[in-house]
DNA sequence: TCTGGTGTACTAGTTTTCTAGTACAAGTCA
DNA sequence: TGACTTGTACTAGAAAACTAGTACACCAGA
């Protein structure tokens, strides 16, 4: 699996997947490298066993510190999303759980779709909706 | 109006709403202030035209500056929500708007609780839609 | 008019979040 | 085995967010 999953990440083949940065944006550069390697899993550019630029090509490529991608990729192994091998590199967990977590997304995918065209037909902001049910949390 | 408002916010009469502080959560105190301020309305305790507590009471009450107080008032009437008028005190805006910022809350809320219950059903978490329709938002 | 109470404005300090610098540890390959 | 590449760990600095200190401007009432 983690073999074939090398052969696949030969250096002689282009990765299929890049990260771009969006400074306008506001957003920390951290929580956009998150977002687009889960935007990419959920699209299925990326698979189980793929693997992710290394922490110093991100960082070369972007312009930014390792530390920085050091970042985004540790909260993706806590979520199970990735697994980091040192020495080696990061790749798409191939656990039962990257798999469902992939359906997963897209279910909320779904289910976030449904709620925004609700909320539209109702005359509600998504940043309304989810103030408010963020504000539903705090009580507890 | 304005005037009868004043009335009733009589300084022998004690006012019907104050404000209280969690510092436990970790959620910035003006965000505590802005939050409640709403609840207090969309549960109309508070109404249009009612006084709200002046920034330096609720600065003395609570312990903490002025300017924080500002800042939650501040926030609230750049939403409509209050009139804060300078030597006089901060009410709670007898605008349409106000009343249809009421209407509107209780139903943003009710559709917030719909929304909790198909998350809930559909094993998601409210943090989750929130953040799901959040990141929905930041591609615009 | 004067006094006291009100919000406003500005600067400054503190805390939290985000990013960077860099050395160390682990793995791969010739 | 040694060189190179990889992630890890730690400290430090920068930026953003939050809060405070305080003086000023405006209003209300005697």
């Amino acid at each position: 699996m983690a073999t074939a999953a090398r052969n696949a990440a030969d250096k002689n083949d282009p990765l299929p997947f890049a990260f771009r940065l969006d400074l306008k944006t506001g957003i920390p550069v951290y929580r956009q490298l998150i977002d687009q390697a889960l935007a990419a899993i959920a699209s299925a550019v990326l698979g189980p066993g793929d693997r992710l630029p290394t922490v110093r090509q991100v960082a070369v490529d972007l312009a930014i510190n390792p530390n920085t991608v050091v970042r985004a990729y540790k909260e993706l192994e806590i979520r199970g999303v990735l697994t980091t091998e040192q020495g080696t590199g990061t790749f798409i967990s191939t656990q039962t759980v990257p798999v469902d977590e992939l359906a997963r997304q897209r279910r909320l995918e779904q289910f976030a779709t449904d709620v925004a065209a609700r909320a539209g037909a109702a005359g509600f902001s998504l940043a309304e909706v989810a103030a408010a049910l963020t504000e539903r949390r705090k009580p507890s």
